[in-house]
DNA sequence: ATTCTTGCAAATAATTTGCACCACC
DNA sequence: GGTGGTGCAAATTATTTGCAAGAAT
């Protein structure tokens, strides 16, 4: 999941200054975070910088991820009804399932979706694919809590 | 949107006392609510009671909704990165997009899903359509904003 | 030196919970 | 009358913001 050099091989740092950023110490760690991570929540990823350093401040930690996102370093999905998680997008891109049974998230390629966005886009729409979640439950789940 | 007498006739009154509920006027305003308002935020929802009766607490609201959905009377979806919506089950099934430049939402047929449900179900999941929000854009949106 | 970033604390926002009182069955 | 439901206030949880001090260019 985490390979050595982060997404986009170096030029995530040039791309940071192309926009204007600062390279800084918070925001080389909470990418690497969230790439090592695969699927983290703000506090997770506050909780694996700080094994680095223990002065990272949660405030820090959302700005920063605000930054990763608008530079398309990192995406956020909602893979529970109650908050959001990050991932590093040197995964190629993926959309999600969530299993409400077993809790299973599974990673699926966007290809499974094509007929859907080809629908979609005939009328005029185009999906945000690396921002879906699906959720459903397994059919090998325990099928038992149905309305 | 809002049929006189709410969704599934007026079963959902027995259907309340099977399960051991009581039947109270704040539960009668809410589910009017939701089903006149189509997709409404719990705060929304509130509001939209209060024009009844405004002794109407918010953390009644959130019960009553969370009761209403175990019932299968209404559905929430996640409509924006922030805030549930709920919706009456009354208009059939549907699932959401959401463009990102213009906010619309749209209602779309489970049909259009088919051919993605089939897929995940021969690989043992069963989405959960109702719950399904596409965010993306409209292509007559000002497609500005790409990162 | 300049300006972006961060840490910290306080402000918001959204939702939940404890509990005494009230209303439905 | 007994039990579940509600209002209210306080507690949580999640996220954002103002600002002075610190760091990157």
């Amino acid at each position: 999941m985490a390979t050595p050099e982060a997404p986009g091989g170096t030029d995530w740092r040039a791309r940071l200054r192309a926009r204007g950023y600062r390279l800084t110490p918070q925001r080389e760690m909470v990418l690497r975070a969230v790439d090592e991570l695969g699927h983290a929540t703000p506090d997770e990823v506050l909780a694996k910088v700080r094994e680095q350093s223990s002065a990272v401040n949660i405030s820090t930690v959302y700005r920063t991820l605000e930054v990763l996102e608008e530079l398309g370093l990192v995406r956020h999905a909602h893979l529970s009804d109650r908050a959001p998680t990050y991932h590093s997008i040197s995964d190629h891109e993926h959309f999600h399932l969530v299993c409400r049974n077993c809790q299973k998230v599974v990673s699926v390629d966007p290809d499974v979706l094509r007929p859907l966005t080809e629908r979609l886009e005939a009328d005029g729409f185009v999906a945000d694919v690396g921002h879906l979640t699906v959720f459903g439950h397994c059919t090998d789940c325990t099928p038992t809590k149905e309305s």
